[in-house]
RNA sequence: GCCCUGGUAGUAUAGUCCGGUCUAGUAUAGGCGGCUGUCGCCCGCCCGACCCGGGUUCAAAUCCCGGCCAGGGCGCCA
């Protein structure tokens, strides 16, 4: 079929402002064809765009010939624009609707869709991921990525208010020896080099200069897992400030934590609403339970845990039951942690890292960092960890580095959060895991 | 990497236990036709599928073995 070019059409609303108010208005709307219901001598088309849907309504005999054949020939997916005039009625929930003027087909569609938009017959996830340039113009998906965005703009003009700078350390690296978590190896010119797991290390050498940084930016991890929290790229909300210990961040994440789930709540009422998802502004402060706490709650259901080893998942998922929202573990063993965290200077055996929890999911972590040259040194050997490998980051502490402490938040456990997905790979555009590297 | 469960039209499912009745049912999508107030529109007709390979058997969607893929769980995750 001929398609149309755009001209000089311009938006002039967008779906959700189409509004009764409008009455008798002309407006321009571009979009795509979401539902077509022809009852023969009238057609009604459901134009969608980012905002939401509004009603196109085709009286056969009241329209013109040529927006007639144009509003037959449409079909689901196909781009639009529409002229038209706004009408008030009774009859439609959102208490307007369109009268054409003028049609513009853009581009068609395939009329036999991998999956449904509307959502009659769901898809299962991988059915959705394979076809996730269409899945993410279901309503539900662009709900959730207006809220992760929502809440990255809150982060990010809640940092700025409190003087932190953004940056952005290098996502290739040269060595492996971070230890932990493995990496992902890149050919880089003649030399062997990594992604980055964390902006960790870079992040601490900043607060000598910057003093308060924080950085958005996807990580890698070659990790086995394969769970519905784990992505092997994944967004991470890194901050470190300089001047401050662990429970001056903790403070600073459990407001941030607040604020982003009042905005949230207050901004994207529509989107919550389309997910079926009641998010609770929770109170301040968190509560702050012990490694020691926690293994105490945990015997209470009878499950023993070793002092001093890592609190498996299905504990975690115990503890959740225990503690069904937002939850501070503070006070680890020091063994339990990763070398750069601070151990207590009154009792090294226990740390000053926490984890941020969220019923059973670590949402975050963070702590005081060892600001001593020496003893940083001396955590690494008992790590296992060569020295020597960090020589360019441990410079950093021949140069002042100030007591100093951060954390790292998931972008998209945040997500699952804040909108009750399930799956973390709902709250990716396009997810990466062991198993799956396209689209 | 290990354990459990599963793989049937574009999509979602029934059938699998207990082999034949399956020419594989249903819904939805798609095609064609009809319908002037739908909003999961409705009505009629049509199209369309047993993951791959091997085995058992007179006979396999169904039982067995291997593979691949998926979901869940575990481990791993500084």
């Amino acid at each position: 079929m001929k398609l149309d070019s755009i001209g000089d059409w311009r938006r002039t609303h967008y779906s959700a402002e189409v509004r009764p108010e409008l009455d008798g208005q002309e407006v321009t709307l571009f979009g795509w064809v979401q539902e077509i219901r022809d009852l023969g001598g009238i057609r009604f088309i459901i134009l969608q765009d980012r905002e939401g849907t509004v009603q196109i309504t085709v009286p056969r005999k009241k329209v013109c010939s040529e927006v007639l054949s144009k509003a037959e020939a449409l079909q689901k997916r196909y781009s639009i624009g529409v002229k038209g005039i706004v009408k008030k009625t009774e009859i439609t929930p959102r208490g307007v609707e369109v009268i054409p003027k003028e049609v513009k087909v853009f581009s068609t569609a395939s009329p036999q869709l991998p999956i449904d938009i509307i959502g009659k017959v769901p898809a299962k996830l991988e059915v959705r991921l394979d076809a996730r340039p269409l899945d993410l113009c279901r309503e539900e998906n662009i709900a959730v990525f207006k809220i992760q965005h929502t809440a990255v703009e809150v982060i990010r003009d809640f940092l700025f208010e409190r003087g932190f700078i953004e940056v952005h350390t290098p996502r290739i690296i040269a060595s492996a020896t971070e230890g932990g978590a493995a990496l992902f190896p890149v050919d880089y010119f003649e030399r062997k080099a990594f992604l980055a797991q964390s902006p960790q290390l870079y992040k601490e050498q900043l607060v000598i200069s910057l003093e308060r940084v924080f950085e958005v930016g996807p990580f890698f991890r070659a990790e086995e897992s394969h769970t519905r929290r784990h992505l092997s790229e994944f967004v991470s909300i890194d901050i470190e400030q300089a001047f401050a210990k662990a429970e001056d961040v903790m403070q600073l994440l459990e407001q941030l934590m607040q604020h982003t789930c009042k905005v949230v709540n207050e901004k994207c009422r529509r989107e919550l609403a389309l997910l079926n998802y009641k998010l609770e502004v929770p109170e301040t402060p968190f509560k702050r339970l012990t490694y020691d706490m926690v293994l105490e709650d945990l015997r209470k259901e009878g499950v023993e845990i070793p002092w001093g080893e890592d609190i498996p998942t299905p504990a975690f998922r115990t503890l959740g039951k225990i503690h069904p929202y937002f939850y501070f573990i503070t006070d680890w063993p020091t063994q339990s942690k990763a070398f750069y965290i601070k151990p207590k200077d009154d009792n090294p055996e226990l740390c000053e890292g926490f984890d941020f929890m969220w019923r059973w999911i670590e949402l975050a972590s963070g702590g005081t960092r060892i600001a001593s040259k020496e003893l940083l040194i001396k955590r690494l050997k008992e790590k296992g960890l060569n020295p020597e490998s960090f020589k360019y980051h441990l410079q950093a502490f021949d140069y002042g580095m100030p007591p100093h402490a951060g954390w790292a938040i998931g972008l998209e456990r945040l997500t699952m959060m804040l909108t009750g997905r399930k799956n973390i790979r709902e709250a990716t555009l396009y997810p990466r895991d062991k198993f799956r590297l396209t689209p």
